[in-house]
This record gives structure tokens, C-alpha cells and sequence, in this order.
DNA sequence: GCAAAAGTGTTGATTGTACACCCATGG
DNA sequence: CCATGGGTGTACAATCAACACTTTTGC
């Protein structure tokens, strides 16, 4: 039996993946169709984050990772919660009204945001029952509620947080090459980065080590991969209080 | 008549108040005491979070505003919402059941928690009709509820943020001295900073602006006082990428 | 004239930035 | 042998960090 919902909360889940062949930062979203029982007409169509009610007895964090594991299966992700949306008008929309109307939803329901990173290959979209689907975070289709909102402001944190915090590492397999951090970032921040320069920047961090491995199946120079350690990170790490204004 | 609150959402803030003389970061703090109406003993004694539930027409932003309003009378202070506070227990101990018991909250409360920047002489707390009081941020008094965690989680957003956003300038007077902001900086981030390499990086920023008038009333030198003006910040702002993990 | 805080300069180290070509590999 | 992306070095500029004494004022 299903625990009960609380009606006017739920959780939002913006999940990031990232595709290191495709060089894409992508969010998956889910599809939401309706049409007319009478007459046929589509009266919504288009998608919407991955999210759900809070529980009673759950806290709101486990309240996020419930929602992840049952849209992908996925657990033990980075998430952060980062936001609150609860204007009373967040559900006002036309189409969102109809959706909303046979569903236990209550009209001024406050959404509490977060954001997963992994890794797009982690999620198997072809055999997902809720028709979950990869968009390129600068290309989403027609999104319902805010969502195109929270999306944007989760993107907003990212790009902030990412440049403060070795999260890149998330969204990237154990094993990669400096050229794939430097596409993370360009794909997150938007914008170029010098590569000889980047490459000198991260090589020197200690917690990034060279494997005795290249990449293998590659048709050109197989590069030299690395990893992160977390530990290593860790240990050196000292905060450093830079006035940056 | 009072609008409909939802019964289940608060929202609480924490109130920044910098004291330029005694060189203090501080928070607004409500008393809450309450006695056995047949033993007289004392059954709640300690201090929270000024909060209120949000009503049913309003947004997180405008409660948070009006809550603000409604212990000070200020208005248009600097605000941030940063973190919704919601595990199933943050009401369960023993002094919160009780003070819940007469009043109309759910236990399972969610509150959406903001910070404000404000001057601590800009509050009248000698007649203040909720008896607040300033408390040093490293010198809290016993607390209610979860608000001890929110304080810290607001306080460590606000070491982080003081470091890439001009917010210090919101808990300074409009006319301040170099050494105000390295003091505020200092309380804040709890680190000492060398005078001379600071008073140099600041008064080279184009948006730190000499005023023709010094300190007065001061029992030495007057200082040189300095305005921050925001719009040359935003003129000349441009974001940079530098990536410092 | 004294107490108290304001204000001032230099140097070396570190880090950032701009920039163009050769190399190794698979096919 | 060629196409592809991997990998490399230098020089200049900017910023950071360490450090101690003189100046100005009110009393």
C-alpha cells in the first residue's frame, strides 16, 4: 500500500546527464499526452520534469531519491536540493489544469526542487515505462507547469557550483581523458576553453591521476585516461577565502 | 480577516544584522517562554527563527517578506531564499510538541528558509512587541526546533555567496570605511585578512567610490568613507569562468 | 605628547592568458 | 600516407601574499 502523500507537497528532480560521445549536457524528461475522450483532440502533449508527492514519513531528500529510482533505477547519485517553486500560479496553466484535474494534486502545491548528475548511458530510455527521453539542455522541447524554470535555474546552479566544487567528476565515467572534462565544462558553462591551458590546470591537481590505461576502439591517437580520487581531494583540500567581487 | 495559511508551510528567515560598532554579525532572534498554567514551571524557555506560515494567495517571496515586515517594519531589505527545511521530525522534541500543541500547525511542517542582510540599528528592538534580540552568529542562545541547523546552513551560504556577490555592501551603511568591510568580511568568514593588500584591492574597484567627508565624532583619525555603487557594479560586470576546484 | 587607529610600498611567487605546431595512431 | 584529434612550451601580464612603520587626529 502506497504511503500517504502529502497533496499540497512534491519533490521536482531536474536530472542532468551528461554524454561524453555526443559531447552533450542533457536533462531527461518525460512524456505527457492526454487527448479527448470525445472528441480526439490532443489536449496535452508535451513533457514535464520527473517528480512526485512527499510522503508522510519521508524526508525530503529521501522524498528526491525515491522519485530517480523508480523513473531510472538509479540510486546513490549526486543530488542537490536547490530550490523552492511555489507561486500560486505555478499550476494555472491551461493544459496543466486539465492534467492536473484527475489526479490528487491540490491546486497551490510547492515543488521542492533538486538536481541529479550522472551519466546519460546510465539510464536505460528505450525500455523505460514512462517514456523518458534525453533533450540537449539548450534544446527542450514544449515543457509543462515551471518546469522550464526550474530547469533553467538548476542549470544556473550547476554552472555556478561546478566551477567551486569537483562535481565535473559526476557526470563523467570512472575513467577519462582531459579532453572530456574540458567538453564538460564547455558544454555546461557555454562557452571555449584554451586547451593547453586547461590541460596544464588540471594535469597539476594531485587527485587527478593517470591511469596505465588509453582509450581502446578509437579510430586516432587513443588518449591517456585518468581518474579522480575523492580522497585525495579530501585531504588536500583547504578552502580558500578569495575575494572575487 | 487573515488570509487562509496553509497549514503545513512555513516559511522562516533568518535575520542578518551587522553591527558596525561592536563589529558583530548577528541574528534576529524571538523569545518563546511558556509556564505550566498549574505547576508554574518552566516549560519553554529558549529562542527561534521569526516564521509564519504562507498563506494561500501569496508567493514564498512575498511571505518571507511580510514575515520580515511584521517583526521590523522593514521593507526591501535583501533577501535570499536558500534551503527548505522538512524532515518529518524537525518538530518532534519534546519543548516543540508542546509549544505546538495550542497552536495550528500540522507537525509535519515543511518551511521554506530565507536570509536577510540588514543593518542591526535599523531595528527597534527595545519596543518590539515579539521581544527580539541580537545575538552574535557564533553566540547563539538555546534554540527551537531545527532553527540552530538553518542558521548554520544560512550563515554558510552567506560565506560563500559574500565571496562572488557585492551582498557585503547590504550590511554596511551607505557610507562605510575601508576597514568596515574588512571587518565585515572578517566577522563573517571568521579569518583575518591583511589590511594593507585588502584596502588596496578594494579601493581599486571602480564601484568603491571616495566620498569628499570623513568619519566624524571619532576619538582619532577619521577614516576616509567610501559608497559602493551598484550601478557600475552591474556596468561593468562580466562573469568569469574560472574554474577553482 | 600620547593613545589609537588610519594609511602607505615593495618584492617575490603564483597563476592566468595568449598563442601554433608536431605527433601518434588507425584505417 | 593521410585524416584526426592528442599533446606540448614560452613569454608576458595580472594577481596574490608577506611584511612594519609613519601619519593624523582627538583628547
Amino acid at each position: 500500500m502506497e504511503p500517504n502523500k502529502i497533496l499540497n507537497l512534491s519533490v521536482d528532480c531536474v536530472v542532468f546527464g551528461y554524454d561524453t560521445n555526443t559531447k552533450s549536457l542533457n536533462v531527461l524528461l518525460i512524456k505527457r499526452y492526454l487527448e479527448s475522450e470525445t472528441t480526439k483532440d490532443v489536449l496535452v502533449n508535451d513533457y514535464v520534469l520527473t517528480g512526485y508527492h512527499v510522503y508522510e514519513d519521508e524526508t525530503l531528500d529521501e522524498s528526491a531519491t525515491r522519485v530517480l529510482k523508480e523513473l531510472t533505477g538509479l540510486t546513490n547519485q549526486y543530488k542537490k536540493q536547490f530550490k523552492a517553486f511555489g507561486n500560486p500560479d505555478r499550476l494555472s496553466n491551461k493544459k496543466d489544469l486539465i492534467w492536473v484535474q484527475n489526479q490528487e494534486f491540490n491546486l497551490r502545491t510547492i515543488t521542492i526542487a533538486y538536481y541529479f548528475l550522472l551519466k546519460t548511458e546510465d539510464v536505460d530510455v528505450d525500455n523505460n515505462k514512462y517514456e523518458a527521453k534525453w533533450f540537449p539542455v539548450r534544446e527542450l522541447p514544449e515543457l509543462g507547469f515551471d518546469h522550464q524554470q526550474i530547469i533553467e535555474e538548476a542549470h544556473e546552479d550547476l554552472k555556478t557550483k561546478c566551477l567551486v566544487e569537483p562535481i565535473i567528476f559526476e557526470l563523467l565515467p570512472d575513467k577519462f581523458t582531459i579532453n572530456d572534462v574540458q567538453d564538460l565544462y564547455e558544454s555546461i558553462l557555454g562557452i571555449e576553453i584554451d586547451n593547453r591551458n586547461f590541460r596544464r590546470k588540471l594535469i597539476n591537481k594531485k587527485y587527478i591521476i593517470p591511469l596505465d590505461e588509453k582509450q581502446v576502439g578509437v579510430s586516432k591517437k587513443p588518449a591517456q585516461l585518468y581518474m579522480f580520487s575523492k580522497d585525495i581531494y579530501k585531504k588536500m583540500y583547504h578552502k580558500n577565502y578569495l575575494i572575487n567581487i
